[in-house]
DNA sequence: TTGGGTGCAAAGGCTTTGCATGTGA
DNA sequence: TCACATGCAAAGCCTTTGCACCCAA
């Protein structure tokens, strides 16, 4: 994952942005985490362990830049949080978005790659004539060791 | 679409709730959208129109109730509203969900009925364990509409 | 040097809450 | 009557903005 901060630098020099020590750590912050998707508060808690004294404006502001630049994707659980992740491509081609599973019990959230959807874009295209470029899913329901759990739970009643 | 109302007067008496004006003539607000996804603000506005004195927090309060009841869903454009819209089925049987369009010129949101993401719940379940029972898909792209313009926009150059 | 970047605090904007008053049952 | 509902205003909460100082180039 070098080449993102790589990317990112290059990206910074080429719209004469300055490649900062808050800016490369936010970047940092999101790739250690590839599995999570960080608020804005989350990002700066971890941010403040190696440099206390950035501040969470910086982190909105770096937020911001890095959706622009497409290097970050944004997601919504509607729980009030924004929440964000490193993108999956590294350029701006069609992205092949993968899906959020979102476990109701435990919060966490899987991912999930996955073509099938383009059968689903090619007939909306076909049918109503709305051409489709990008797209958003989100699974709600109960992942696995949560399921395993409630049947042991139901077991030793 | 009488039924709705009923059917909330019905939900409110069973829970030692009061059947107020207020409270229909927000359910009333949004039946009279059907195809429009509303902020509470816009319902807000809506009602007042009726009934000048009705407060938002009450515009808020029963959004919050009517959620509850499951009689309308939450949509998140990701603009800083929440939006919401008349729920497609009475009852709490499984969710048909419609999926939504949202063109990214004019900013209008269609909706689209499918059961195509059956199979991609089966999928994910047997490869994952994940047990899906609720979902939400939102399609960005461009609509009939804003694409015919593209294209006489075009010729006229 | 110098224009963009940062930190801090204040301001914004949507939503919720507290409280006194109002009202459906 | 009386518990629930409403309206208003204040408070909450996440996020953005203004401004003086700082620093990468």
């Amino acid at each position: 994952m070098l080449d993102k901060q790589e990317r990112f630098k290059t990206l910074l020099k080429e719209n004469g942005l300055k490649v900062t020590t808050q800016r490369i750590e936010i970047l940092e912050a999101l790739e250690n985490r590839p599995d999570k998707h960080l608020t804005a508060e989350e990002i700066y808690e971890c941010v403040k362990e190696k440099n206390p004294d950035i501040g969470l404006a910086t982190v909105y502001r770096t937020i911001q830049l890095l959706t622009e630049l497409n290097l970050i994707d944004k997601l919504n659980l509607g729980d009030g949080f924004v929440r964000y992740e490193i993108g999956r491509q590294g350029s701006d081609d069609k992205a092949h978005h993968h899906h959020h599973l979102i476990c109701l019990n435990c919060g966490n959230v899987l991912t999930f790659q996955g073509d099938l959807l383009d059968t689903l874009e090619h007939h909306i295209q076909e049918t109503m004539g709305f051409e489709v470029v990008d797209h958003e899913v989100k699974m709600f329901g109960y992942c696995k060791t949560c399921r395993k759990e409630a049947v042991k739970a139901k077991k030793s009643n």
